[in-house]
DNA sequence: AACTTATCCAACCGCCGCTAC
DNA sequence: AGTAGCGGCGGTTGGATAAGT
């Protein structure tokens, strides 16, 4: 293995300790559950093998299309697209991929012109994470191709206001966003009215999870998906 | 049967963004 | 404004095992 094997008792204190404290506070997992092992292991054991209703075993025909659909839209985000496949986590869908389908889909794509192919290939690459840092914006649209991406520009004067204001300020700058990248997507119109408002009622209530950043995800995932399963 | 090569997958590592101080 | 600490993510590693010769 990549490092030293989780034994049985191990699993066992760090279930427990899961069961009684439950998730998160990762820190002090290690010392709760009187393991010697880093926050990382704990966390990544949790995750990948002893929280339950994991799903193991071969991937289904239709989990299979799901993640090459996917990874076509998401890239390599594959926290996201495990997040579509009930039961999978992140690590075993990157495996599966890395084992199984970026030959295939390589190859696939070496014979149809894959050049060709590539191109028409948008992966969609959410930005704004945090509204207000827009230095966070600024390095990865540096660090990143802009082509065949969708860009989303945001304002970066939002901090005079306060949480009152703030709020407010974000909601108009997640529906500019919003507008500005299904204006950009060209398929703004292609919406059915509730589909527009249920995505974006989810975004701006904060819905489920509490970041608007994995709304704004979810939104653009569900909305380049309808586009691409409609097509 | 013995050896080599390929595949699988659990675990680790380093980085990033967020938050609290 | 700067920084330390945290959770989370994606890339990589390497041991176990299967398949091939």
């Amino acid at each position: 293995m990549g490092g030293v094997a989780w034994t049985e008792e191990e699993d066992h204190l760090l279930k427990k300790c899961i069961q009684q404290y439950g998730e998160g506070k990762w820190h002090r997992v290690p010392l709760l559950a009187g393991l010697n092992r880093c926050r990382k292991s704990c966390r990544l054991r949790w995750l990948n093998y002893l929280r339950p209703n994991i799903k193991r075993g071969n991937f289904a025909e239709e989990e299979v299309e799901m993640i090459v659909k996917l990874h076509k839209l998401l890239g390599n985000r594959w926290s996201l697209i495990a997040g579509r496949l009930p039961g999978r986590t992140a690590n075993d869908v990157k495996n599966y991929w890395n084992c199984h389908l970026s030959k295939k889909v390589n190859a696939l794509e070496a014979d149809q012109d894959g050049s060709q192919l590539s191109k028409d290939v948008q992966i969609i690459r959410p930005q704004p994470r945090n509204i207000g840092s827009s230095s966070t914006m600024k390095r990865r649209n540096q660090g990143e191709s802009q082509t065949d991406e969708v860009l989303v520009e945001q304002e970066s004067d939002i901090t005079k206001f306060d949480a009152n204001g703030k709020n407010n300020m974000i909601e108009s700058q997640q529906d500019m966003m919003m507008y500005s990248c299904l204006d950009q997507q060209g398929m703004f119109g292609e919406f059915p009215m509730d589909f527009q408002l249920e995505g974006f009622e989810a975004m701006v209530s904060g819905g489920e999870g509490s970041s608007n950043q994995w709304n704004w995800d979810d939104l653009l995932l569900d909305m380049d998906m309808y586009n691409d399963f409609s097509s």
